[in-house]
DNA sequence: CTGAAAGCGCTTACAG
DNA sequence: CTGAAAGCGCTTACAG
């Protein structure tokens, strides 16, 4: 391996000269500058990084512990987002898995502690509670899309109730009164949060709530085996003397059953009834047709966030919460036609 | 920080000592490890990376570029499988993400070469030809889900012709003849191939193909745009004088489509008709009622067997296919009623 | 089984 | 603007 005293000898100076040229260091005559380049040029030379971290002190290196977040589909983008703002503080992320099949949690903290990270950002695949190991207290830490009650760490949360009333605003907005509400995952952090959320956009808008169907009990995205769920209260609700004109899915994946046990009845999303959600999971949200009108979770901005909260750029302290983004695509301007005839 | 001369002054012995005891060299006595065990617990040391990496000149290291892998669901599975193998060899991985948005690629590299690599993994988010930087030839490499035409490096890719025949064949082993064949974006490497799986599938099985219907036009995932193609060509099919009785889709995402269009119109998959295909893309091949069967694009064993080759247990010259695995759940179980009901 | 010396490739702090 | 010395925290190679 080439090293800065070879570089110095082919650019006949001294190895302390090329020691500035490499790290930009003004103080260095143009001339004696070119020559340094093109002597590293010539060897291909490569500052050792371990040799800088060293004497330094200074790894440069950022531990992103990804709880499951390359597993769970589009939380992908927190690491994105947190690569993002690292990249453009000269930082490198350092990313370790914590998955069902990898080591013990314990060895990956101790790797990236033995590396020397400058900071810590866990990571967790959807918005919960985490466990956040001892060790993280070393080193300064922040969490994105969990959160722990132990420790008070800067938090960066999607914002659910926000979320919730703005695309039942956007449903309101269409003129629909009639909205059923099929929640997500009763054991989700977001359930009740979206929940309250889609009522308070109703109580403020003066719609009585006795008419909306909220079932905390259908089971979502955990679970995976209440298909058959949607499909009944989709046949229950259709039934009512005065069907709803809209449907307000707690996540994507609920939207494409509704979809599916509309179609199945002759309903046509975003004719005879609206439907909207929440999550914008691709490729769902952008392959059903009509293309579904929900709230992006905030993935992107709560790694951006979390990273800028490291590295300093901002002080936030404790929860912060994300607004998601509305996507608006086809399936919310349903008409409740459909819904008109039956109850003609 | 505490280094190593802490803990052997608090161990009352030298520090080369305790170096002999972080790195398991069984030539230590019992006694004097146990008294260095426990200054290193008590003082709460780490070695340090940078200076092992620098005077043993191994970094342990492995480089994973990661070309959109975060950004296509799934394909995470790549940088699983690989963690999972690097954890076992007892190498980190560290992860850059050549996004739209991240800096020059070249940079990215440069990162990863100063950090003294001993090898990459080029994986990329579906199975594409892909362009490797010049200097990944200065460290060994392999390639995951691309491959290069430049290049000749171990690739590892999904073999589409495998998975294609063995769908057709359950397909066939169900007792479906008229089986029409929804092929994906045709821009797709995997087009072609598993197009011609299906075929060679169907000409084995003594099918003749006249009535198959196997349209490179429907434009799938990357466009988007395309999603009234699906619902026209079910509308076609299902005016057949002897319409299918299964549908075999090139991705799950047309699969999805066709559940949607096939409901509007009256038609039940898993009974009407049989619906099977390919990528196992989660959560909609698992959230699809009835539950869609597909076959599973091999990301984790891509990964695996990646870093298996980059880290010597293997030989692998050139390119290896490997295998999908059949997903069977219950979309394949249609009999073909209503199309017998039709011609009936 | 244990230790003293040298040195990995840089940056720091100081001198000129 | 340039350089010689010291040292970051370890491992290597050798000696005892």
């Amino acid at each position: 391996m080439v090293s800065i005293k070879d570089v110095a000898w082919e650019a006949k100076t001294s190895f302390k000269t090329v020691s500035r040229v490499i790290n930009d260091d003004p103080a260095v005559r143009d001339e004696t500058r070119a020559r340094v380049q093109a002597a590293i040029e010539a060897l291909g030379y490569r500052p050792n990084s371990a040799a800088r971290i060293m004497r330094s002190q200074r790894s440069g290196v950022i531990g992103f512990i990804s709880d499951r977040v390359t597993t769970q589909p589009h939380a992908g983008d927190i690491l994105r987002g947190a690569q993002q703002v690292a990249d453009q503080h000269g930082k490198v992320l350092m990313t370790v898995n914590l998955d069902d099949e990898s080591r013990y949690p314990q060895r990956a903290l101790d790797m990236l502690l033995e590396r020397r990270v400058e900071g810590l950002l866990y990571a967790s695949d959807y918005h919960r509670e985490v466990d956040i190991p001892e060790e993280m207290h070393s080193v300064p830490s922040v969490l994105a899309n969990g959160f722990s009650t132990q420790a008070s760490l800067p938090t960066f949360l999607p914002d659910e109730s926000q979320a919730a009333q703005e695309i039942t605003r956007l449903l309101l907005a269409q003129g629909h009164r009639r909205i059923v509400y099929i929640g997500p995952n009763r054991r989700l952090v977001a359930a009740p949060l979206r929940l309250s959320g889609f009522r308070q956009a109703m109580r403020e808008a003066g719609v009585a709530l006795d008419t909306t169907w909220t079932p905390d009990g259908v089971e979502g995205p955990l679970g995976g085996e209440e298909h058959s769920r949607v499909e009944t209260i989709i046949d229950g609700v259709l039934r009512w003397p005065e069907p709803p004109t809209a449907i307000l899915c707690g996540q994507d994946s609920i939207a494409m059953q509704t979809y599916l046990a509309l179609a199945s009845r002759g309903w046509c999303v975003g004719h005879d009834v609206a439907v909207a959600s929440f999550d914008d999971q691709r490729p769902i949200s952008t392959f059903l047709t009509p293309g579904l009108t929900t709230m992006a979770l905030p993935h992107l901005e709560m790694g951006r966030r979390a990273m800028r909260r490291l590295l300093g750029d901002t002080g936030e302290q404790g929860i912060t919460r994300l607004p998601f983004a509305l996507m608006e695509r086809e399936s919310h301007r349903g008409v409740g036609e459909r819904a008109v005839d039956t109850i003609g």
